[in-house]
RNA sequence: GGACGCUUAGUUCAGUGGUAGAACGUUCGAUUCACAUUCGAAAGGUCGCUGGUUCGAUCCCAGCAGCGUCCACCA
């Protein structure tokens, strides 16, 4: 029914404009179905080898541009080092997201009306695994859309059988070495998750409150939280401040509200004696100069009261509530019902010498958003002293290298100022602490730590996976996991392995709204990659935001750059579709040309390697898109209409491949459909393995 | 409080020690010839502010302002 000429020349209909929708999931298929993604099936002798290392999403995830725009520099590294003869690895999988994931089906379960404490541990765990059933994988098929080269067959997920023995046998070696206790701490409580979390997963968020200032005997003093005065232990005030100097060291007699008063019974005052210390930490330019000092529900008081050896008195607890230690009259109140109680007991006797507005900032759940408590808490920790000195070393000696290497210097502050790791969660869904009679759930990230190691199969050192291809060598992520994530994974795999999981760390830019503004789900800020993709398509979505990867600078994410990419695929499709009529039905390829243009494409593939190896991938898509459009296009083609001899012909052909080739890693399938159906290339291959024209 | 980044055309961003570029948008023109997801052309910027170095600064240095991010968390 065809008459078009370009049918005929091809072989097949072609039509005028490059359909997505039609190509990406045949292609991904073919991908697939050729095995080229597992190295073990690549073409030829491979003696260099490219291994990259996933950050493998959460399994509540939805793919975010974050993902989009990590992946898909990752896979740009990757489609190159392949089609230049690397033997490449890329192992994808997911994250079993602790406390995210917990949350996630605690949400469910609170809309059918129950919760975990009423299914119980064992049909909650049910619950949990069906979920990761059913979500755990969606993220992974949504990888395919973006067209990423890693290979399926060695997917793993961070709770796989061999997966918690590898985590089981990290706890143990730290615990032979020491390096693991059991303390009581101040930790980051969540009252609404009802566990410990990490200061990484606190956010601090500035709110509008009050300054109390409350009479304490022959003083006033400064607080935000009047109610955690019935925790007091001490008074503390800077050792050089002359003001409190004759009171340090002394027991002063105060008076307070009486917390055995009942509640329904006006206030009454009581006396207590209250010793006062000196300590560096108190700012003596704060209120008044001196500081209350609760062990059990601040972390500065509660170091104030190691070095003071202050007992401590907790009189909160784990649901956020008053409990037995603040006495009858305070028992059972919320904090906040407390605070509120206590401030009118206080006013009525006359203890209150004035209140301020006042913004400070609040520290509030990284996973639901619920006002932190600092409890007093048993909890296990990781000596962090030896293992930041790996840390550190292994970026001073450049075992692994950051890019952009402004990085450093972050890296190192947090290192020299770490504190022991908190790695133990009150959760039910994780792995769980490998040690007799222990009911707690390690961290999320203390197993996500050894990710490039479990997944090429440690421990068991002599794997076939773990000797061939560990260490990695390239890793890319967010700035935002640099400290939670990046710098455990280089100390577990320099304590573990002697070396660390990857030789180069690149931080790329992050995805912000047009405004500027950080995409969240849950602030209705974000950008969903899948509708991008139906609307532009996969090459059009991964073009744009490599043109804007600069790794400098942030990405301010409009669809300008969608639109740009989308044209950008159909400028290349009618480019071959010219091609294609240009050399006829007959057209046998000659030799490779030798003249201006053809060393033009040479020179621009130099560029462009150069550039991705730098990690300038703005620069180096820019760079393509100028020379295939304006160069090529516009004028080559232009200048070349009336031609017809076979120089003009052979370098068409040079030219048209060549830009495929080098197009390929940005834009894998708008390229890999062209390529095939180029019917005068003999004993082709599929492009993703063909040679890269350096 | 500490650190880092950014500030260039209407918008999003490149860029260079010698008075600036792209994409998208806008305006005008073209159309049986690969592509209207096109082609040609145009308009549009005292390169945040103030000083300094320099023969010369958008680019180097200092200070300031605004925006953003990370770390700390001061009660």
């Amino acid at each position: 029914m065809s008459t078009d000429p370009f049918d005929k020349a091809s072989g097949q209909d072609w039509p005028t404009a490059y359909n997505p929708k039609e190509t990406e999931d045949k292609i991904y298929q073919l991908w697939m179905k050729s095995g080229f993604f597992t190295p073990e099936n690549l073409p030829g002798d491979r003696p260099k080898k490219f291994i990259t290392c996933i950050a493998p999403p959460n399994i509540t995830g939805e793919l975010h541009m974050g993902h989009a725009l990590e992946n898909t520099l990752q896979d740009i590294i990757v489609r190159m080092k392949r089609m230049q003869g690397y033997k490449t690895l890329w192992i994808p999988g997911t994250d079993h997201a602790g406390i995210g994931a917990q949350n996630a089906v605690e949400k469910q379960l609170a809309k059918e009306g129950t919760s975990r404490h009423k299914l119980g541990r064992e049909k909650f765990m049910e619950r949990m695994w069906e979920w990761r059933e059913k979500y755990g994988h969606a993220i992974l098929e949504q990888f395919k859309k973006l067209g990423l080269s890693v290979d399926w067959t060695r997917t793993k997920f961070t709770m796989d059988l061999d997966y918690q023995k590898a985590v089981e046998k990290v706890f143990h070696h730290y615990h032979e070495k020491g390096w693991i206790y059991k303390g009581e701490r101040v930790v980051n409580w969540c009252v609404r998750c009802a566990t410990a979390i990490s200061d990484l997963e606190v956010n601090y968020v500035p709110e509008k409150g009050k300054l109390y200032y409350i009479k304490y005997g022959p003083f006033a003093l400064a607080t935000t939280r009047p109610e955690t005065k019935l925790g007091d232990t001490a008074l503390a005030v800077h050792p050089d401040d002359s003001r409190y100097k004759k009171y340090l060291d002394q027991y002063l007699e105060i008076e307070t509200t009486d917390n055995e008063t009942p509640a329904d019974q006006p206030a009454q005052i009581k006396k207590i004696k209250i010793r006062v210390v000196a300590d560096y930490s108190v700012d003596p330019n704060f209120g008044t100069g001196i500081i209350k000092v609760t062990p059990a529900h601040d972390m500065t008081d509660f170091e104030i009261g190691q070095r003071h050896d202050l007992p401590s008195v907790q009189i909160i607890d784990e649901r956020g509530r008053m409990n037995e230690n603040a006495g009858s009259r305070y028992q059972g109140l919320k904090v906040a019902e407390a605070r509120e109680k206590i401030t009118a007991d206080l006013s009525d006797l006359g203890l209150i010498e004035k209140i301020e507005d006042y913004e400070h900032n609040i520290g509030r759940c990284d996973r639901c958003n619920s006002d932190i408590e600092p409890l007093l808490s048993k909890q296990w920790f990781l000596k962090m002293k030896d293992l930041a000195k790996l840390a550190m070393k292994a970026i001073e000696e450049k075992q692994v290298r950051i890019t952009p290497e402004r990085w450093i210097g972050p890296y190192k502050t947090w290192l020299e100022n770490i504190r022991d790791w908190n790695i133990s969660r009150q959760l039910w869904w994780g792995h769980k602490i490998p040690l007799e009679g222990e009911e707690d759930i390690l961290d999320t990230w203390f197993s996500s730590a050894i990710w490039p190691l479990a997944t090429l199969g440690w421990p068991d050192m002599k794997n076939k996976d773990f000797q061939e291809y560990y260490p990695t060598d390239f890793i890319t992520s967010d700035r935002g996991i640099l400290f939670l994530w990046q710098v455990r994974m280089i100390f577990s795999g320099v304590e573990l392995t002697s070396q660390a999981p990857f030789k180069d760390m690149y931080i790329h830019a992050t995805v912000l709204t047009k405004d500027g503004k950080r995409m969240s789900k849950s602030l209705g800020t974000g950008v969903n990659p899948l509708e991008l993709i139906e609307k532009y398509g996969t090459d059009a979505l991964r073009f744009g935001l490599a043109t804007q990867a600069t790794g400098l600078q942030d990405i301010r994410f409009g669809e300008d750059l969608l639109v740009m990419g989308k044209k950008f695929a159909n400028k290349l499709w009618n480019i071959a579709r010219y091609t294609q009529l240009k050399l006829g039905e007959d057209y046998q390829l000659g030799n490779t040309p030798k003249n201006e243009m053809a060393g033009k494409i040479e020179e621009v593939a130099k560029h462009i390697t150069s550039q991705i190896e730098g990690y300038n991938f703005a620069e180096a898509a820019n760079h393509l898109y100028k020379f295939i459009w304006h160069e090529l296009a516009d004028k080559y083609i232009e200048e070349t209409k009336d031609k017809d001899d076979q120089e003009t012909k052979d370098t068409l052909a040079y030219l048209l491949v060549t830009s495929l080739k080098l197009l390929h890693p940005f834009m894998p399938f708008v390229t890999e459909e062209i390529y095939s159906r180029l019917p005068w290339l003999k004993e082709k291959n599929l492009l993703m393995i063909e040679k890269w024209p350096v």
